[in-house]
DNA sequence: ACCTGAACACCGTTCAAGT
DNA sequence: ACCTGAACACCGTTCAAGT
């Protein structure tokens, strides 16, 4: 708030006659970010969901904040209901019934958006965001290698698979992992399909 | 820190001796509170996943915080490991390929994360967060109901099914869905199986 | 050597006082 | 009626000074 208000040289107070609080110019700043995604091309509806969500993760890596902003209050400004509208009728046109697809549209977007707060750094200390990562990377990858193989065998025995595949591999996979769960899993909601 | 000192007897500047920053002193917290994950049971492996993930789950929920702060640096005590090692564990008792399985753990744990950190209010004003939960739903609700039909035809057409379901439902069908996905999609990466 | 009081450098939010 | 300076009530972290 004080950022935003030293930028619009004048004091925090005066962005209260706009927003509510922190939360809301979240929402606000995100939603506007939002109408810069890139349009629907053309081609299969899986590749086209792909791009989308992509686009979707790599704004919100840009701007970490945000993503965790939207992780605890859900963006629903206009331009993040054409985001779900978009995703959902991805789902669809792949033939996924509409009460897994319609939950579907959630998942996608909780993942999307709680892998991009993870791979950030605390807001305060955002000098080196890079630094940061290899650090937390080289702490899992320490605590791994060094995992007592009587206390946690399998891990012990698989670390190079856990530590394995570079993040655009992880999430290219997680992403299928999600569609093809998506459309195989039915709900336990009755209706149409 | 503040609080932790002053249940201390003492000020915030002693806990500088024992801990970096806030962020190790949740973790080592969080492994605190791991260990009172409850033991193994029995019965088929999918069933005592799913006990140990809900028991994550409501220790995550219990304090939110926490989930957040997990969220963003990994746990990598003892007793996380100990938790990775059981979810891998029950995957690969379960036939799934080791690659996958590995790759699943951490899938299956940002899940239960970052559920936990979605249905938890912003620290500060955590004063009652069921009303602020409420508060979020209906929001959501709200923006979904008074959706654009020309905008955004496939929300207005399914918006009972984007809000149908029991956070219970819904978190039961994520299982479902992350585990099936994770059993059914080869990884990228050549290995063992 | 180990501990800590006091200060530093920040936050978000409120409200009385101004125009 | 609309805006805002100044204060309030917090944070995490540092470091010189104490024992």
């Amino acid at each position: 708030m004080r950022r935003v208000a030293q930028a619009l040289d004048t004091g925090p107070a005066s962005l209260y006659v706009y927003v509510a609080n922190t939360a809301e110019l979240h929402a606000a700043v995100l939603d506007e970010l939002l109408a810069g995604l890139p349009e629907d091309g053309t081609g299969p509806w899986r590749t086209r969901l792909d791009v989308l969500l992509r686009g979707y993760a790599d704004l919100l890596f840009t701007y970490p904040g945000l993503a965790r902003s939207a992780l605890v209050l859900r963006p629903v400004g206009g331009n993040a209901l054409r985001l779900y509208d978009r995703v959902l009728g991805l789902l669809l046109e792949g033939g996924v019934p509409a009460d897994r697809a319609a939950w579907g549209v959630d998942l996608l977007l909780l993942y999307v958006t709680s892998n991009a707060a993870e791979h950030s750094a605390p807001a305060p200390g955002d000098i080196d965001a890079s630094a940061d990562e290899n650090a937390k990377t080289s702490a899992l990858e320490h605590a791994l290698r060094s995992a007592d193989a009587e206390a946690t065998p399998h891990v012990a025995l698989h670390v190079d698979q856990l530590l394995g595949g570079t993040p655009a591999e992880r999430v290219a996979w997680t992403l299928q992992v999600l569609i093809t769960g998506i459309a195989a899993t039915p709900t336990t909601v009755a209706g149409d399909s």
